[in-house]
DNA sequence: CTAATTCAGGATATCATTATCCAGAATTAA
DNA sequence: TTAATTCTGGATAATGATATCCTGAATTAG
């Protein structure tokens, strides 16, 4: 779903990935430590976006995660369709959750929520993940070693005493 | 949430209350058995609506739930907005979860998700229970007594063979 | 080759949503 | 008044989303 937490994490991850100009790629310990998502999680996400072809795995030491595809090229729209189960998506299926939804045997909302439906995914399809990027860049400070989110940041995104960090 | 199962049962409950032309109000089992939705769940879905005011109740013989405003007036804004805890509500908060995300402090899809979320609204706004009932209402059949969802709506809405139906 | 690093993915825990159940209060019919 | 009807609201169960943990496989450095 595009108002799950999962969606809001790949997106957070995704838009770090872009940050990094290097080839090297990011381990999920890294991706955690700069994003706030929690460790395990990222792990899992990263897995679904592998499988989905949108960052490319590799084990070992130097290994981890980079953007497999042109973040300028890489669209919410997809990212969304890699994490969604499509057939449970709200984006692709009756908002009222009839079995059957068509112009012929509309929901009582068909007419109006197919339309939503449509710009929404229009402009899931417009936005890239460099763009969304842009927007939250400066929340990331790259200088020193063990890097964080600033405090102000951190309170932006909520986060910072979560548990489970490590740092 | 829009979304949710809850909603969904919430205006199909409503479609039918709105179907009712006597005053005489219809009781949890009744709206179960021509909606099809969970028994003891509209009961509980249906208490939310009285306390938003939107259903009248009454205890006792000939009790039950009655529309308490009119349905070409009663918006499916209102009636999202009874069930949602609005402070969770992605309508009125920050699609990536950001503690603060205002014009200052924008999440990486502020812009686009602020102007989403208001035609959202006004959508929702702009629909009452009424109009969106019309579509629907073709699904009752009014005449006999033990009245059910006809078998081609029951495909239609997805169920029929579920557990829970006492009819 | 060995040890360290890192991902892969199954198992499990936690939590919110969805769904059910039941005892009690209110109301009505007779 | 009594019994039947119906809502009220708390307790509980089932399910799905979120989050954690751990073992094993892949890779690399030395």
């Amino acid at each position: 779903m595009i108002y799950s937490k999962t969606c809001q994490y790949a997106i957070r991850a995704l838009n770090y990935l872009a940050t990094l100009e290097t080839k090297k790629p990011a381990t999920v310990g890294e991706v955690h430590a700069k994003t706030g998502v929690p460790q395990a999680y990222v792990a899992k996400i990263f897995q679904c976006l592998t499988r989905a072809k949108i960052v490319a795995s590799k084990s070992g030491p130097n290994g981890g995660y980079a953007l497999r595809v042109d973040p300028a090229k890489l669209t919410l729209l997809r990212v969304v369709d890699a994490l969604d189960d499509v057939s449970e998506s709200p984006l692709s299926n009756c908002v009222m959750g009839q079995a059957e939804c068509s112009d012929r045997n509309p929901c009582c909302l068909h007419t109006v929520w197919v339309k939503a439906a449509a710009e929404m995914k229009k402009k899931l399809a417009k936005v890239t993940i460099l763009e969304a990027g842009k927007a939250t860049a400066r929340a990331y400070r790259s200088e020193t070693g063990r890097t964080v989110l600033s405090r102000r940041m951190q309170k932006v995104f909520g986060y910072g005493t979560a548990k489970g960090d490590r740092e």
